[in-house]
Parts: C-alpha cells; sequence; structure tokens
DNA sequence: CCAATTACCAACTGATTGGTCGGTTTGTTT
DNA sequence: AAACAAACCGACCAATCAGTTGGTAATTGG
C-alpha cells in the first residue's frame, strides 16, 4: 500500500509530462530523453517503471486521456434532459478551454488517430476506443432525445452525431492557427443552427 | 530547354514519391532513404536536385499540394451559379476519392497542419496559405451565392465557410477508421439539412 | 541496525537519422 | 575524340534514438 506511493507519483509525474509533450510535438518526434530532461529523471527510472514507449504512451492513454475525455465530453451529456443544449455547452466548453491554450482532450484525443493512423494498429485500437465511447453516447442521448421529445422523431441519430464529432475535430483543427475566439463563436452559432433543423418544434 | 528535361523528371518523381510517403508516415517519420530506396536512387542524387528535408518538402508542397487542392476544392466552385450544390458535389467529389483509398489532397492539406503546428512555423506558414485560399474561394461564392439570391441574405458567409471546412476536416479524420462509405453518405445527408437552413427559400 | 527491496543513476550499444563529399557515369558541345 | 558539365553513386560523419546494464542511493521490514 504504502510502499507503492512514490512509484504511482512518479510514474504519474511521467504520464503526465510525457502527454504534454507527446502533444504538443508529437509521438514519434518526442524522445524519451525529451520528457526525462523536463522531469530531471534518468533513463533508468523510465524503464523501471515502463517496459517501452509504446507501453507508456498506452499507460497514459488508458489512465490520463480516456478520464479526461470521458469526464469533459461524455459525462457532462449522460442522461441529462433538453440534450442538445447540453450538447452545445460541453462542446463549448471544449472549446473554452481550447481558446485558453489548455489541454482540450477531445483535440488530443482526434491528434493522435490522425498521427498513430496507419502506424501502430495497437495504438489506435486504445484510441479508437475512447472515440467509440464518445460516440455511442452521443447517439444514445440523442435518442433519449427524441422519446422525450427533445428532438425530431424523423432524425437519423448515429448520422447527427457523425456530423457533431467530425465539425468539432475539425474547428479544433482549425483553431490552432487563427483567432481561436473568432472561430470558435461563429462556429457554436452555426452549431446552433443546426440543431434548430434537428429540434421537435422545425418538422421536416 | 531540352537538358532540363531529365532534372525535371527526377525531381517530380522525388517529389510524388515523397509525397505519397509524407502523407502515409508522416514527414518526421519518413527517413529520405525510405523515399529513395523506393525510387531505386541515391542520396547524393537527392541533395543534387533539393537543399534539405525541409526545402524538398516545402517543393512539394508548392508545386503539388497547393496545384491539387486547388483544382479539386477551389476550381471546381469558383463562378459557379447555385453556390450550395456546387459545394456539395465538390466536397462529396473529395470524399469519394477517399473512399477508394486514393489521396484526398484536402485532407492530406490538413494533416500536415495537424502534423507540423508548433513544430516548423517556416512550413505551417505554406500549408497555411493554401487553406486560406480554399477559405476565401468559399466565402466569396458564399457571398455571390446571397445577391443571386441562392442564399439567405441573413447568413454569415464566414461562418459558413469555416463550419463546412471544420466539418469536412472531421469526416476525413473520421474516415480513416470506421466505414467510409456509411460515413460518408451520413455525413453529406447532414451537410444537405445543414444548407437547407441557408438557402433562400428558408427565411429565418 | 541490518538486510532486502525499491527507486534511481549514467554510461553504453546498435541502429537510424539528415547531411557531406570525393569520385564515377552519362550526356552534350565542338 | 577531347573537353566539360550535369546527374548520380555510396561511403562516411556526427547526432540522436530506444533500449540495456551494472551499479548505487533511499526506504522499509524484521
Amino acid at each position: 500500500m504504502e510502499k507503492n506511493l512514490k512509484r504511482m507519483a512518479t510514474m504519474q509525474r511521467m504520464q503526465s509530462t510525457g502527454l504534454e509533450l507527446f502533444y504538443q510535438q508529437g509521438y514519434y518526434n518526442t524522445s524519451i530523453d525529451d520528457i526525462l530532461k523536463k522531469l530531471s529523471l534518468s533513463k533508468g527510472a523510465f524503464y523501471y517503471h515502463f517496459q517501452s514507449k509504446e507501453d507508456f504512451f498506452i499507460s497514459i492513454v488508458q489512465n490520463l486521456l480516456f478520464q479526461k475525455v470521458y469526464s469533459m465530453l461524455v459525462e457532462p451529456i449522460e442522461g441529462q434532459e433538453d440534450p442538445l443544449n447540453v450538447i452545445i455547452t460541453a462542446i463549448d466548453d471544449a472549446l473554452e478551454t481550447a481558446e485558453h491554450n489548455e489541454l482540450d482532450y477531445g483535440f488530443v484525443l482526434s491528434n493522435f488517430i490522425t498521427e498513430f493512423n496507419g502506424k501502430n494498429p495497437e495504438i489506435m485500437k486504445y484510441l479508437l476506443d475512447i472515440m467509440s465511447v464518445w460516440e455511442v453516447n452521443l447517439i444514445t442521448t440523442l435518442q433519449k432525445g427524441k422519446t422525450d421529445g427533445y428532438i425530431d422523431r424523423h432524425v437519423d441519430s448515429e448520422a447527427v452525431a457523425t456530423y457533431v464529432i467530425s465539425s468539432y475535430i475539425g474547428i479544433r483543427t482549425l483553431m490552432v492557427e487563427g483567432n481561436p475566439r473568432t472561430l470558435r463563436y461563429k462556429y457554436i452559432q452555426q452549431l446552433k443552427n443546426y440543431f434548430k433543423l434537428i429540434s421537435q418544434k422545425a418538422v421536416a
């Protein structure tokens, strides 16, 4: 119990710094030495706690990234009334953290998916699992919104979920350059317009 | 004149193979030797034609990528009537090439932007230039659509352009995994819905 | 207080990287 | 065919990478 405390602390410091650097510089472009330098730790310490660079990254994805995406994009939506407004709020919150140059983990996720696509199927598996959790939750929420009378019954929930995720990933890609504040505003404005279309009152 | 033919031919072979590998494996994860191996050429040949790896990549962006994006996403839209339908068609065409595992250069562009973000401002400049050409063309086309009576006058052209580009980039990111055919269908379906909202007849 | 385990250090290895360079082949000119 | 330049070869270099290893502090349990 007690003896594991130091171990856990060091591992978490490594994971936290690792995620930050992997996100900023990319996985392949970030060396283990980069991470260790920042922490004033040695190679030996790293390979004492982790088996390999890949093993290290997977532990980051499962421990850090999954929880963050879940608490940011899944939990706030789960089981709430008025799904469309809740979704808008969650996405806008994510974009706000991005605007303040903090880590927006939904975007971190899609960034890694882009980087590992076609290069490392093992890691891709873990990343796509997280993406899937998000997507399934969105679809379920939209379906519930239909039975609860918030969303037009003719709406294709899967298609809407796909469209929402797509546009979010895309706007985040654009936000890395250009004015994030303006982009966020424009994006949310159009997303609201789109949601008007699928809400209950707007019958097809 | 004549003497330059061989030079040009070799350079273009290198650029073409280079773009392919850089896209598949990423810039930092692709070595010059990878490219040369595929072409059965030597290091000497490469550095005879190009100053550096970076110089090589920039030449690819300016010569190959710019033209491809322009002919695929800008030219088909420029000055056409019925802008919304033309935009849908151009995007659907791009997604179709992607579905057949051919290079979709709009996505290639956004992929590189993701990879170089925060890492190489010099290269980013060239990539964002191309993105800008696309965006400006979209905005101009939408504006013209308003004066021509195809689009509702109250529509924010810049916001719509941002939203369209975002969703396109996003759906392409999702298409790398999952069923491309289904995703493309769902996406186009929702994009059409969204466009109904901003077209002339649907008054706010 | 001592022995065992945990946590860490730092020099090293072998492979790979971007880039250089002296030299050879191929093509053109006269 | 001599002279010259353009195009290309491949061995080499210094730097960097992931991973290994033999050792040493620090912590803990008996």
